[in-house]
DNA sequence: CAGTGGTCTAGACCACGGG
DNA sequence: CCGTGGTCTAGACCACTGT
């Protein structure tokens, strides 16, 4: 990442001592003053840092005490926030593997068409990837991509992270999703691309993901078998 | 809430101009240095308010071009965040009803003991409750709460609001949970407490409850029928 | 009391977008 | 070019915690 940011770099590195449990569950980070000192900036930028690692899940910032640091070896961060496949499975080091079902340029039908807010005779990416993890078909992820903002895509990419390839190749900014989690009944495809054991129904994940300028770009549907199926979050009360 | 705060009041102010549709989807909010004219303040405090909205999904910041309001609509209500059933149902307005199934001091079993990290013979309150909406019951609330924490809780507590009594009554500050969602085969207590049709499964899910001093003080399973769960969320990517 | 985090200020410089 | 939001600063006052 660009390190332009002082209080990136500082969130960083502050998250990267409690991961290693460097700063332990418990104790309490040096205060703001000290932080403000050692890193030379000003309290308002520590502070800025402080509180997205509050928002995180990292500390706990206590009035006329201190900062907590949390425990945060339960959390490995699963389906939570906004991220690939790729992504998530780099991160917990399991043996996957990606099947690209199907891949092609197609008019959606009218429920993809009002899930991508499409008018006209826009087409539409159509990928279906199943996901094999220790030996076992146990995800299947259906994406469809306005094409007006990703105009190719190969069996390569899909393969790959289409994530990786959009921001790092086409320049272009994923910025927010909306999520909804929902349990609906296996369908022929479900049946015919995972193994489902004896699962009559399956967890799915839908998304609407956003660009920066907030444009909507792809709907997903990423449908897991039950018995592998896990959501980790943390949240906070109030506002 | 307490409106001492300045950033907090703006927040609420622009939030509610969102929900009612009073600043529309796509348009653009008065700019930063505008609303800190408006509301004589500096600019730093209002984008703490604009920081606010953005991280709840009620605006997309654009550099250079301005905030520009989101669909918010489809969001409204989700078992994301840290919310009460009572405060849910609230607000969607559906017709709900709890009933209390148990009530009771226990020593809590290895299992309980071990998520709410008690060492000693500590006791522990534990409350089934079912909830009934629309004339069927369909989720399965279990809290185990620390006594040290909460001293006394009587059957018209349950059935109103826990979390209400807590802070309200007891002054304590209910600060972040972490949450987990997964399936589980249906238990006999499902079975006995819920209108589970033919399903065989139920979403499950776990939340350990942490009060303002990093305090653990609840850990509580909600059950859900399969096909009355639904989760939504807003999710930015990065940091 | 001294030290902590929480809020707020008035100003500065930057990167970006659009005319 | 000007206006937008993004970052950063140095200082102030407050509320809360501990001793």
């Amino acid at each position: 990442m660009k390190t332009n940011n002082k209080y990136l770099a500082i969130y960083q590195e502050l998250a990267d001592l409690i991961k290693q449990g460097i700063l332990a569950p418990d104790e309490t980070i040096p205060s703001e003053n000290e932080l403000a000192a050692k890193y030379e900036t000003s309290r308002e930028t520590i502070r800025k840092a402080l509180n997205l690692l509050a928002q995180n899940g990292f500390i706990q910032k206590v009035k006329g005490k201190g900062s907590i640091v949390l425990d945060v070896t339960k959390m490995s961060f699963p389906v939570s926030g906004l991220v690939s496949f790729k992504e998530l499975s780099q991160n917990l080091g399991r043996s996957s593997r990606t099947n690209v079902e199907k891949l092609g340029l197609i008019k959606p039908d009218p429920f993809i068409a009002q899930q991508l807010n499409l008018s006209g005779g826009d087409e539409v990416w159509e990928v279906v990837r199943s996901r094999n993890i220790d030996g076992e078909s146990i995800i299947l992820d259906k994406d469809y991509l306005n094409s007006r903002f990703i105009p190719s895509l190969t069996k390569e990419i899909c393969e790959d992270s289409i994530y990786r390839y959009i921001e790092e190749e086409l320049g272009l900014k994923i910025s927010f999703a909306k999520k909804e989690i929902v349990v609906e009944e296996c369908t022929e495809e479900d049946y015919a691309y995972l193994d489902l054991h004896s699962f009559t129904h399956i967890v799915v994940v839908k998304n609407h993901v956003y660009l920066d300028d907030t444009s909507l770009f792809q709907y997903t549907e990423s449908r897991h078998r039950l018995d592998k199926f896990r959501f980790v979050d943390f949240a906070r009360r109030g506002h």
